[in-house]
DNA sequence: ACCTTCTTGGTAGTCACTATCAGTACGGTA
DNA sequence: TACCGTACTGATAGTGACTACCAAGAAGGT
């Protein structure tokens, strides 16, 4: 068995989650996402309801999951996170932003997720659930000092708020219908909240790698 | 009909209301959330599920509303909502927290349902959609402008970060079973942030405000 | 050709939640 | 005190998300 023993099978497998993917979306948009039942998404799809299980766990998943299978929260620290202990937590994001919006193809799909996301509770709570999993994350990968709580807390703090600023963003640009440059709104709801002192010399980690 | 119709069938409604929320928080809290069904609460408490329903409408609720049946988020937002255009929304969600732990008597429900809201993901995500819902009434109440896009995007974006910090400071207070003082961590939390000088002249709303 | 592994479908069940109907106790009124 | 509308409660049946458990067919390497 090969680390990839991906050649057809996985292809074949990825092709499926797409599809399916494709007509819960639709179908969600059109008749709105909870009067749409799982059964209906198999039978649009041409599978059975078991097989939409087997790729998404939950019917939230059909939203919220990326067409490579990640979470929209996983893939928009996808690469920043590696990376946030030589960046900065802002210029990152709006990386994170601008790779986000990089495929044009995936860009209408993306705008009809995010507004079902906005406008259904049920998918708004589980990003933002996401979200803070991904601020942990972020916590995590800065490595704050778990002797020193004070700087934990400040570092805590701030991820918190960066994140937020990255989904005031993404809420926007949804609104827009994607028409805004997304890593501009980024930019621009840091620089609203921490000031514009952020983007000169000290960064917005500062607050967590000034105790160590 | 008076008014208040209250004097009996109101205070058993509302005594009923806890008697069935506190067994369930407790069993939650025993066997965990989603061990315990809505049967055993209802069996706990000696009422059909059917009363459950009708005073709690989901399971979530049995944890997240409080005892006055308001929303965590709601309860933290009561009163200063109405004084954000006169004061600033961070001394406002400082008083917020000190009214939150003010009797001490629920303090210990209190923090076991943080504890829950924390580590339960569906309880978790509810909260964060409760709270970013307040995060939209502030917006609502301070009255940006929809006129000017730009103040409104600010505005969103302070407010999202104030509650970041509120809810930080919530999970840091709770994860120290309430040993520590709320109040200062919503300070700490909020100038971790915004910088000290928030807490001095300009308002945290001055984002908002000063365009108008 | 053989065997393992992956993928899919079917069945039955649990649980959260809703709609509907009926009985009962409370509160104010005549 | 007798009466009536209004709540509160309970039982039944149903929907829908989700999870075992089991069986069949196809993919891939030997």
């Amino acid at each position: 068995m090969a680390d990839q023993h991906s050649t057809l099978r996985a292809r074949r497998r990825a092709q499926t989650q797409r599809m399916i993917q494709g007509h819960a979306v639709r179908l969600f948009a059109e008749r709105g996402y909870d009067a749409t039942t799982v059964n209906d998404v198999a039978e649009a799809a041409g599978v059975s309801p078991m097989t939409v299980y087997r790729h998404f766990p939950t019917k939230e998943d059909l939203v919220l999951v990326d067409q490579r299978g990640e979470l929209v929260a996983e893939r928009i620290a996808a690469s920043p996170v590696e990376q946030l202990l030589a960046r900065r937590i802002g210029d990152a994001l709006v990386d994170a932003a601008a790779a986000l919006t990089g495929d044009d193809d995936g860009r209408a799909f993306l705008l009809t997720r995010l507004r079902l996301m906005v406008s259904t509770p049920a998918l708004r709570a589980r990003h933002l659930d996401n979200q803070y999993a991904l601020q942990q994350a972020i916590i995590d990968a800065l490595g704050a000092d778990t002797a020193d709580p004070e700087a934990a807390f400040r570092a805590e703090a701030a991820a918190g708020a960066c994140l937020s600023a990255l989904h005031t963003a993404l809420v926007r640009w949804a609104q827009d219908d994607g028409r805004g440059e997304l890593p501009g709104l980024v930019t621009k709801a840091l620089t609203a909240v921490f000031g514009q002192e952020v983007f000169g010399g000290e960064g917005v980690s500062g607050e967590a790698t000034a105790s160590r």
